[in-house]
DNA sequence: TCTTCATGTGCAAGCGCTTGCAAGCCCTGC
DNA sequence: GCAGGGCTTGCAAGCGCTTGCACATGAAGA
């Protein structure tokens, strides 16, 4: 039995958490030595550390987080933003970057910035739980969010985004232009000449980007999108919607979704309509999500390595941390096609 | 100008930032009024209070939460707990957390327990950072979990668990059984006999009780499920083979899938195969995700009130962090059938 | 034997905040 | 005019940890 050191107010958090002192008490050492077992690099002997070791088993001790954080200046603690929870593509982005992180040491920091949920709000909290870093996983948010983060001293990475868009940003993504480029290519290869684009927002990059590398393609062949639409959202209502609209308007004979959903609605509205896909009407998506590999819609997509990135992007971030990673740059990585059957063959 | 107050260690946060001290100083007040003016229901004088929200602002000064914390014994984090990062509802589950979250000004942590993650190396993260509250949102996740969150003192409670299951636990969830047996219900009222049960995994709460309930429903009319297979997980994949193993095995015309992601696996196994749904064979799924409404599914299902589910979770939990609720209790919502086109009608 | 030096350890001063306590103030009631 | 009481306010003592510094120790070199 240890002696119980009664503390003078009642106990403020649950159930009376062992410290540093009473396991040093127990140890018959300092509470530096304790300190010292616990902080890799520091000077402690072997018997020493045995000791303490030994007492924080007896006493179920873990050191404090919020203490030690409060003499380093670190957390542990990276910021996850976006504003996309409606997207499936995002329960594997929350798988990796959880892991990645869990797998690194640090802990995951949510802000869920969609439905007009207010940014000022998000980065005072960020600020006031002194995150070690952040990670923007959006292409849909604006910049100055971004911009803000770094200003007040937070090293900040944007996954999903554009390079040249933030004069001072460190961003991880795919090379939309070259995804879009792709997918004029293909569109192009197998004929299709009366090509829309099916869009989500018009400020999103992503949607920016590969609309002009679609063009880019297109314009090789003295082509041009015959239609270019909108949606508010990566969602699939919202492709559901804008193909309805392209089918009324007609003369098309293929359409390059900007985003997975958006193409699921696309194919949706054309069952719906009688339109064979790809017998009248060829489809292309973007993203690769595990939902387009469905045989319900067995999607022709362009591939964009979520996981590389979101993988580059905490790596990144906890390098600028430890000072061992620059600053401002851009790591952006190729996309690939993936043939299904909403594309005729050539 | 204000004169800068130098520490004797470099900046070890970023950018050195704004303490109270300073704030009291232009304030030409102590710091106890400044912290006062920040805590709620603190005795300031309307006076005092605008002399320091003015320094405030020129100093750009935000309380550092990590040092109150350390005071009171309070962090208002609340960790959320998950194994179930590819199932799309878990999208509607996250963004509806942070967002209650952020509204009643918490702070959501999140701890990805899926792939073999250990548990105890969640828990111990969970303890370092002094999380005022867990959420656990898993019905496949060990009840020792919960037990040993409770055991360090942390509130818990679990959505979309079992009411019995623990004898401390704070659960809120549907109510599985009614769930499963509505299903049995529409199933037999429309004249299926030979009904078969794809579930999830056979270790989940969830997917026992929904058997259960629907085999109490069969019973009334002296059937019983003519098959019962288990899927290792909530997925797709899973769905799509047992459904084609329940396919070549025949004499069935109905299946209950104990999830919609599930039922739409087996009714892209149905497409492959050639069986017409629900002209050769009826399905019904749970949940009712955003998904289902899809036209390419259109799946009729049985509805879990996840934005109840979640929300009451939430005010539980917080409820019991300021002793306002009592713990231990189950709160349990109905869930209401879904038509749509997967089952033939009477 | 006496320095020299590397290594380990404890002391004590914080990190930035909260809060019990006591003192100060002003107002009211008699 | 004075006691009593309510509001504010500052002081100072922490919360549980890290870390610079000084000192003790023992090994090694001269």
């Amino acid at each position: 039995m240890v002696a119980s050191t009664k503390s003078k107010r009642s106990a403020p958090v649950a159930d009376r958490r062992v410290t540093a002192k009473e396991v040093a008490e127990l140890a018959g050492v300092s509470v530096s030595a304790v300190s010292r077992t616990f902080t890799a690099g520091a000077s402690v002997s072997p018997e020493t550390r045995k000791k303490v070791l030994a007492a924080t088993q007896t006493l179920g001790y873990y050191p404090n987080a919020l203490a030690r954080s409060l003499m380093t200046g670190r957390t542990e603690l990276i910021a996850l933003i976006s504003n996309n929870f409606d997207n499936p593509l995002f329960m594997e982005i929350f798988d990796l970057f959880t892991r990645r992180l869990q797998q690194r040491g640090r802990r995951p920091l949510l802000a869920n910035l969609s439905g007009g949920a207010r940014t000022d709000v998000a980065l005072e909290m960020l600020l006031k739980y002194s995150v070690d870093g952040v990670i923007v996983a959006s292409s849909t948010l604006p910049l100055r969010f971004n911009e803000q983060c770094a200003e007040a001293g937070m090293p900040v990475v944007q996954a999903f985004g554009r390079p040249s868009s933030s004069a001072s940003g460190n961003i991880v993504g795919c090379d939309n232009l070259q995804g879009g480029w792709l997918a004029g290519e293909m569109l192009r290869e197998r004929g299709y000449r009366n090509i829309a684009f099916l869009g989500g927002p018009q400020a999103a990059t992503s949607t920016e980007d590969r609309l002009r590398g679609l063009r880019d393609s297109l314009a090789t062949a003295g082509l041009a999108p015959c239609a270019v639409v909108y949606g508010h959202s990566y969602c699939h209502e919202a492709g559901f919607t804008l193909m309805k609209q392209l089918l009324r308007n007609g003369g098309i004979d293929a359409v390059f979704c900007g985003d997975d959903v958006l193409a699921m609605g696309a194919i949706d509205a054309c069952r719906e309509a009688g339109v064979g896909v790809p017998r009248d009407l060829g489809v292309i998506g973007f993203n690769n999500m595990a939902m387009a590999a469905w045989p319900a819609y067995d999607l022709t997509t362009i591939h964009q390595p979520v996981a590389d990135i979101i993988v580059t992007a905490v790596e990144l971030v906890l390098g600028i941390i430890d000072q061992s990673a620059q600053g401002t740059g851009a790591r952006l990585f190729e996309c690939t096609a993936i043939e299904r059957s909403t594309l005729k063959l050539r």
